[in-house]
DNA sequence: CAGTCTATCGCAACATGTTGCAATAAGCAT
DNA sequence: ATGCTTATTGCAACATGTTGCGATAGACTG
């Protein structure tokens, strides 16, 4: 279930992972890591950096961006790029998936682990690349779209 | 082959397209258009506006990106985001192709239509969507780093 | 050719990220 | 507790795009 507030568990787990490389844990951290685990699907750089600055009206967008980088250099948080090539953040634990934009009618779905099986195993046959789900997003038109055009 | 300048049948293509919907042709469109085609390749927005700004040094950034955008509502041109979000153009004419870009060695190589068509076939079988290959950036880790990483 | 309409341009300000650097402060050792 | 080392912060400047607005200048009309 969702939390307003990272778990426990997420918090020690990152103090653990920072003291083993001789980083630190810092008071900045953790409220970042509050916003994201708070924000559980996809925000925005911008969006995570305001509301980081209604907790710590102090932060700068080089320190939350620079924290969402080690973030993801521990693998606990992710991010990928939107139609408009924007970055939307999320922590990991969310489930693993792509992006689907239809320019058509402008919907934006998810693409699960399961949908997305056939789709890396095709990449993957046809060019030897590992695809990685998070960074998938594919443009096209959807089926409604699609049908609508008469395409 | 590739032209230093936008070959005669283009840019009486453009005006004649712009006349119709009360367009206007210009020199810098002239200029822009020049300088995509003899970009062939992939251009990123920085890339272009410098170009320009070598013929026409009054050029600014956002005349640059307005035609841009209208070359991409005309058809004529497109544009793609790189694995950091970053703008990439090309005229419309270069094939259409996806991008494979390499987490790993961070090359990026173009995926041709011939080896992305079981990939479009598996997204629009698993998703009902209609893939744009020219929007289709795949981020993940070449065969090369994969066999380096032992994954 | 002169006049009119309005698309386009250049500028300036803004939005979102990124980077270098000096000051601060976290975590360790004494 | 005090001091040391250096990771982290905040600032300021920069890079890449985007947007609003007044000025310019295409293209058409008479």
């Amino acid at each position: 279930m969702p939390t307003e507030r990272a778990g426990k568990g997420l918090t020690e787990r990152l103090q653990a992972a920072l003291k083993g490389r001789g980083q630190r844990w810092t008071e900045q951290r953790q409220i970042i890591v509050d916003v994201l685990a708070a924000s559980d699907g996809h925000a925005t750089g911008a969006e995570l950096i305001e509301r980081v600055r209604e907790q710590d009206p102090s932060a700068t967008p080089s320190t939350v961006y620079r924290t969402l980088d080690l973030l993801e250099g521990l693998g606990l948080a992710r991010h990928h790029h939107g139609p408009d090539g924007r970055e939307t953040y999320h922590l990991e634990g969310t489930a693993e998936h792509g992006h689907l934009h239809c320019r058509g009618c402008g919907a934006e779905k998810e693409l699960d682990a399961a949908a997305a099986a056939p789709i890396l195993k095709a990449i993957t046959s046809a060019t030897g690349f590992g695809a990685d789900l998070d960074h998938l997003s594919v443009h096209g038109l959807c089926a409604a779209c699609r049908a609508a055009q008469g395409v």
